[in-house]
DNA sequence: CCTAAACCTTCTAATTACAGGAAGGTTTAG
DNA sequence: CTAAACCTTCCTGTAATTAGAAGGTTTAGG
């Protein structure tokens, strides 16, 4: 597979593939002669893996490391079950902000009647006391 | 007030706000002498605004439509319902992936067994699973 | 076999939403 | 009156892409 190909299979755009390569956080299995990246299978899961992690705003670091827990063999089982701990308890944590995210914005803009009235709730929410 | 007290009072790093004065976003009400940036009462609400909006993941420019909305409330509030039901749409969609991504970390996370195995499950998981 | 589209390459520059820091002017408290 | 604590502009840097230019390669059709 080519950029092209590993691109669509990963739900990446083609350029940030390549920039993924650049950086060197998913680099192509090789090169054809005349110097396309070539993908295999596991680079497309890494791929799709990135594309998810980054999401919901794990950096490029993160990625990065959260590879390394398929990647890394010298390091202990243990280390990695406790990296992976780690950001599973993050995800939870996201997971949590978004649910209340996604509640508090459903609530306002189910109050919100949406016609040409000026008092939507929308603005009062935004305008009202803090935090 | 200065820039320091809009930034305290509105809850934005001091930067932000004069940033954002810099882009027009939220203007300060003048100048003083010196060429201190001055805000009032309905700047603050505007800084306030803006910094809810933000953490809805509105955009700058939707801040800067919001914005519009919100000062001109003759406009109707089927345009901010329209906007918070796009919103609501991409978070739901932010949720559907985090669980896949959390299930997927999860289940790596489970299979290791914690201990000082080298032959920790994380560490070959990744050439099987997909999408 | 040829050619045109659709790929691919590297490179540089722009984007978004700030944050850091330098050099220097201003205000205010003791 | 002076030192801290403000404020100013300007320049640079950041992350993670994204866009575009200039050009080489592949492939499908005529």
């Amino acid at each position: 597979m080519n950029v092209g190909q590993a691109a669509e299979k990963s739900g990446l755009p083609v350029k940030t593939v390549r920039y993924y390569a650049d950086i060197g956080l998913v680099e192509p299995l090789g090169r054809s002669n005349a110097g396309y990246r070539i993908y295999g299978d596991a680079e497309i899961s890494k791929l799709t893996f990135v594309r998810r992690a980054r999401a919901f705003d794990f950096s490029i670091g993160d990625c990065r490391e959260l590879l390394g827990l398929y990647q890394d063999k010298s390091r202990s089982s243990r280390d990695v079950k406790a990296m992976a701990t780690k950001r599973l308890q993050q995800i939870d944590e996201k997971l949590r902000e978004l649910n209340e995210l996604r509640d508090e914005l459903a609530r306002v803009a189910k109050e919100c009647r949406g016609d040409n009235r000026p008092d939507c709730p929308i603005l009062n929410s935004f305008s009202a006391a803090d935090t």
